[in-house]
RNA sequence: GUGGCCGUAGCUCAGCUAGGUGAGAGCGCCAGGUUGUGGCCCUGGAGGUCGGGGGUUCAAAUCCCCUCGGUCACCCCA
């Protein structure tokens, strides 16, 4: 054991946030938020813990299934599974509460999925996402893609790339899936171990390796292109025509597969550049037209992504854009009385709606100014017994070079409310 | 899950290669210099199970084994 007894950490690969990390986070989500319900989209909030068979559609061959979820038996001998992911759960509560069609729904939160734990890589990760049920149009293909590379581009993220392709409708997906499997059939003494074991369990997966022997093997693989039904290798090229239309900037690639088997037709990613890890790999969707009907619902259409927020951190600070926005109080009241000065004081000036803190259990004058220096307020409010006996506080300004004046109490909101508006509007002008 | 690397103060790290000189630096924190004034500077101070356990040895932060955590590649994926 690596710790004493009555000592606790946070299990491997799940981290404590703090500030400034978890105001940059709600900063993003607000990012995509607002673009997501600008476009219609609703926020839906599916549960983090689910039957275990709404997850088992992702694929019993993929890894996510069969090794990577935290799955167990609950006191009522259920087999329940904390999500790995928010697809199969948002179209889960799209069977059972059918909502009208379309359904646009965005949504954030956190996934598990007990994986070896690696930079931008965690067993707890928060996620952003949309979903759309219901609607077969390429155009919603468009729209979908272009509100997850907007959200990046909102970030100020430039580094990034939209990679896309199209498996095809289920048939065409097995006719090529079949096609590949005899392929690597064919060169299995080519193949690396790890590739032919891969090849036997999903075929599809081995043309995105990053193994170089493997690759030589998969580039001459037969490509999809030539098994896509006509109607879906013209959807495929009305989603293209609408991503150049919009200015979208995009890269065909035929080895994107994607891990899990619900995939149908337009499947895209985004990697960050910037990233040098393996984990790259920003965002990535596509459509899954049978999964609604697969958890026991009518035929029904669905598209939809995943960005993760630990990546697209990751990404913003390899590219030094979206720092977390500072936080710190309009105020800041210092008192070498009693404290009751700064107690009554504080309370008001929050009522009134400013940001104020103060320090408690006393301390000297000079050790409560470095607080207030520290915490960031424009204006420091001195209170001490000279101030308490004339019935007056001591305004300074923290931020110029020390203008200091003094007011009458009664007169401290109004006073800071004046000079706190016309800093702002100095520093937007 | 497989393999490599790393783990010393709150943070970033030196020391480990050839075991033994009082376990260190910078930043941060606290206090003083400035008995009513922050930011700069100076001085002092607090703070460490050297990730944890076991082993080798007269002696281990330094060597060996195990373990936990992090990280990189594979795998997988957000």
């Amino acid at each position: 054991m690596a710790r004493p007894e009555q000592s606790f950490r946070s299990l491997s690969g799940m981290h404590d946030l703090f500030e400034p990390e978890t105001t940059r986070r709600r900063a993003l989500v607000r990012v995509f938020a607002e673009r997501a319900e600008r476009a219609g989209y609703g926020e839906v909030r599916p549960p983090v813990l689910e039957e275990l068979g709404v997850f088992l559609r992702m694929g019993e061959a993929t890894d996510v299934v069969s090794k990577e979820m935290y799955e167990f038996e609950d006191k009522d001998g259920r087999r329940v599974a904390l999500r790995p992911e928010l697809t199969a759960g948002v179209v889960r509560a799209f069977v059972q509460h059918h909502p009208p069609t379309p359904w646009k729904v965005w949504y954030a939160g956190t996934s598990f999925r007990r994986e070896r734990p690696a930079a931008g890589r965690y067993r707890a990760f928060d996620q952003i996402g949309a979903e759309v049920l219901g609607v077969d149009d390429p155009d919603l293909d468009v729209e979908v893609i272009s509100l997850a590379w907007s959200t990046i581009a909102a970030l100020g993220l430039s580094d990034v790339r939209l990679i896309i392709n199209s498996l095809g409708d289920q048939v065409d997906r097995q006719r090529y899936s079949e096609s590949v499997a005899a392929y690597l059939a064919d060169h299995r003494d080519e193949l690396s171990e790890a590739a032919r074991a891969t090849a036997e369990r999903n075929p599809l997966r081995v043309l995105d390796t990053k193994r170089p022997e493997d690759r030589a093997v998969v580039a001459s693989a037969p490509s999809i292109a030539e098994f896509r039904s006509e109607a879906s290798a013209a959807h495929f090229e009305r989603v293209l025509a609408g991503l150049s239309s919009l200015g979208i900037p995009f890269g065909v690639e035929e080895r994107l597969v994607r891990g899990l088997d619900y995939y149908r037709r337009t499947t895209f990613e985004i990697v960050a550049d910037s990233l040098d890890a393996a984990q790259n790999a920003v965002g990535g969707g596509g459509r899954y037209d049978g999964l609604a009907e697969d958890l026991g619902g009518p035929p029904t259409d669905g598209i939809g992504f995943a960005l993760g927020i630990d990546r697209l951190l990751l990404a913003c600070d390899a590219e030094a854009v979206f720092p977390a926005p500072p936080t710190s109080v309009d105020v800041y009241v210092v008192d070498t009385t009693d404290g009751a000065a700064a107690r009554n004081l504080v309370h008001q000036l929050r009522e009134a709606g400013l940001a104020a803190d103060r320090r408690y259990g006393g301390g000297s004058l000079k050790s409560q100014m470095k607080s207030a220096d520290r915490s960031g307020a424009r204006w420091a409010v001195l209170i001490g017994s000279d101030e308490l006996s004339a019935g007056e506080v001591t305004l300074r300004n923290l931020r110029a070079d020390g203008e200091q004046l003094r007011v009458a109490s009664s007169d401290v909101r109004a006073a800071l409310l004046e000079r706190l508006h016309t800093d702002r509007e100095d520093t937007t002008a």
